[in-house]
DNA sequence: CCAAAAGAACAGACTTGTCTGTTTGTATTA
DNA sequence: TAATACAAACAGACAAGTCTGTTCTTTTGG
């Protein structure tokens, strides 16, 4: 874990470590340790754990969307540039690092005082749900866009959350079913 | 706090500050200070913090549960009793103390280590499963029951998810339609 | 080309505070 | 009197963040 800058060791690390162990349950010190880094050298870099907790998140939905981007955008224009959301999470999945969604994993162990975690989650998931409507207006034609992004947002949600919770693959493939009726029917 | 059995004031209190406040962010002193119950004492009725939250867990469940059936059953057989578990989250959403499913929420949180918390989890996650599969077969005559239970399951769930991470009534909303339609084609 | 200065990163002790869980001994109450 | 609950001190681990001082590397000036 040498060689490359300090900043750029610790995100990696705590990137990795909070998202297969925690935010809360993951120290400082073990990220300085698995990052081998002084402590005094990340207080020159980051004010606080939140700090680096706001990294994190950037960190796991810039590499998500880069990935989700490049297998929507390979695709023809239509449906299955829709499908393609589903065919990311499968994969996802599969990959055997897959712990559900970041943010909604970290929004449910910080509190309503860390206002920049809380702020960068929201954020991402507002992205989200615009890009689903861009999605849906460059390639469907629905009557009600909004609503039919709305609800393609959800499921690929449901999908993530359910799909960690019973660490089984249906969630994604019900989702998937759900996504190809809508798609069909706009 | 005083004169009911100390059991029962800590579960009660345990439930309030673990459903408001996370169950990592809530000590087992800030539970005995709330209750008025001394530290030995409780260690005479639970073996350790996680078997409060095991507790916290099944009296969330017992209660949401008991009015959920309450509602579905005064209604008539019918669409109109799967639609009472979109009706209940509105109206949890709206009675101000929402903060989200409470299992999703301490899943995020816990190590896959605190076993009786996971496995009382994905029980409770199980039964909801079940049950919607139970009130698929009841009111409708879907041809794929086990399909369509899933895909309900899975809205209910989106639907407490997003209005919990945005703290808006849109995501009961997209939800309800779905499921309006869903019922209407089965 | 080499020496001095400056900037990073290093090690790790330390502070302050939190947490779960234990223990000892006393008071209440049925 | 015997079970139950009490108060309060304690142990031991771990947290985030501060601080002192050392080493290494890069830049700069003569």
């Amino acid at each position: 874990m040498k060689g490359r800058p300090v900043k750029e060791r610790l995100i990696e690390t705590a990137t990795d470590l909070f998202y297969n162990n925690g935010y809360n349950r993951t120290g400082i010190n073990e990220i300085l340790e698995k990052s081998g880094v002084a402590k005094a050298s990340m207080y020159q870099h980051f004010r606080s754990k939140e700090e680096i907790g706001v990294e994190y998140l950037k960190n796991m939905d810039a590499q998500a969307t880069e990935k989700l981007k490049a297998k929507i955008y390979a695709r023809p224009v239509g449906g299955e540039r829709l499908m393609a959301i589903l065919d990311h999470v499968d994969e996802f999945f599969d990959s055997g690092a897959f712990k559900g969604c970041w943010s909604l994993n970290t929004i449910a162990e910080i509190s309503q005082e860390d206002k920049l975690m809380m702020a960068e989650i929201l954020k991402q998931k507002k992205e989200m749900k615009a890009f689903t409507y861009h999605l849906v207006m460059e390639n469907l034609n629905a009557k009600d866009p909004n609503n039919i992004a709305n609800q393609l947002y959800m499921i690929y949600e449901a999908a993530l959350v359910e799909a960690r919770v019973f660490n089984e693959k249906w969630p994604i493939e019900v989702a998937q079913g759900m996504f190809r009726k809508i798609i069909e029917e706009n």
